[in-house]
DNA sequence: TTTATTATAATTGTATACATAATCAAAGAA
DNA sequence: TTCTTTGATTATGTATACAATTATAATAAA
């Protein structure tokens, strides 16, 4: 019998998280406790603790929606850049045929799927890569950074990015290959592009 | 002016991660928010904010105290060697010739100083290291860790690992030389070796 | 007009109160 | 004895109350 009943920090934190998410609260915007607990009808404790959390995904940062600068996503990709080398490495050695087939699904979602479905698989390819590590706590600042990473992922999508699918897809081919070396240029070329793409567009 | 007023969840932290650190809450102990409460002379409010952050850190897991398995080191070590070798690279490019000696001083204090101020110079040696990457990112996430690394630390130190601060000279050495690939090397076998050996006490 | 100064309001930090959920122990049934 | 069941206890989650701080705005002085 599982335990779908969620707590009050929990909701609220995926409310204010979304809220972020789809501009309802924007950038740079002042967030006070009182007047989200009235919004979202619970009190301000529980809104404190997902504030809390929401900070130490940089999400929130001195009560306002952070506004991160060039350099805040340059240094977040900089962080991924070395985990997702240093986990591709891993991908290489020890994905096993249906690992690959996975991450071929994955490649062909984004060629076929709908806006919505291309953004998770976008998102599932990667952490499959940094799952290779099989290290919780890389797992973990990976997954910290995501929040952040979300932004840049809808912006690169919703210009749809030219070659982001093919990028995956010669990225697959190299860990088929077993290419350990190629699969680490791939991915990052891969990734630094995604950064300037979404920089550039960001700030049009 | 400076503000030295600190709220009640900075003291509250600080005390509760000392308690840790020092073996007052012992490895596996249960963690109950009304008898720290009672114990530090606060609420409960200051408490819950007090372990949120140290749940984070990875003090406290579960309502207890952290009690590490060999892997979980192991994966903070994993972290922590691509971090600095990461960052050494940088160091080896950037250094100045002032903050090369800073390092030298720091590793003087190794050889002369009393237990305490070379845990302190031990510290301040590899965040150095980390700041050579200039990535507040990377940086935050190197310090989160420093919590359970000081642990580590304390084991090592108190034990006097043979050739720890022998490894340092020869790493501010290579720095000196400029020679980024010896560098890695020594930095990754150097922390290798502090793990080894720290796992080594920590299980005896 | 600009700059200080003060009063007012708003917001956060902390304490307390209450409700729900988890834990544990005792009593009874298999 | 071992396993349930129930009741009592304790701990946590959430709401509310109060205190202290910070921000806002209005007035007075330069």
């Amino acid at each position: 019998m599982e335990n779908n009943k969620m707590s009050a920090f929990e909701v609220t934190y995926e409310k204010i998280r979304d809220m972020i998410f789809n501009g309802e609260l924007s950038n740079g915007q002042k967030i006070t406790e009182t007047k989200l607990a009235e919004q979202l009808g619970v009190s301000r404790t529980p809104i404190r603790e997902a504030i809390k959390r929401l900070e130490q995904e940089k999400l929130i940062a001195e009560n306002r929606v952070a506004n991160p600068t060039d350099r805040d996503y340059q240094n977040i990709f900089e962080m991924r850049i070395l985990i997702e080398k240093y986990a591709i490495v891993k991908a290489v050695q020890f994905f096993t045929d249906s690992d690959v087939e996975e991450m071929e699904r994955l490649v062909e979602i984004g060629y076929s799927g709908t806006k919505e479905e291309t953004m998770e698989a976008n998102k599932a390819f990667h952490e499959r890569i940094v799952a290779a590590t099989k290290n919780d706590v890389m797992i973990d600042y990976f997954n910290q950074m995501q929040s952040i990473i979300y932004l840049f992922r809808k912006t690169v999508l919703h210009y749809k990015r030219p070659g982001l699918i093919d990028e995956h897809k010669a990225i697959v081919d190299a860990i088929k290959d077993r290419d350990a070396s190629r699969a680490e240029r791939l991915i990052e070329e891969h990734l630094q592009a995604d950064l300037d793409f979404a920089l550039y567009y960001l700030r049009k």
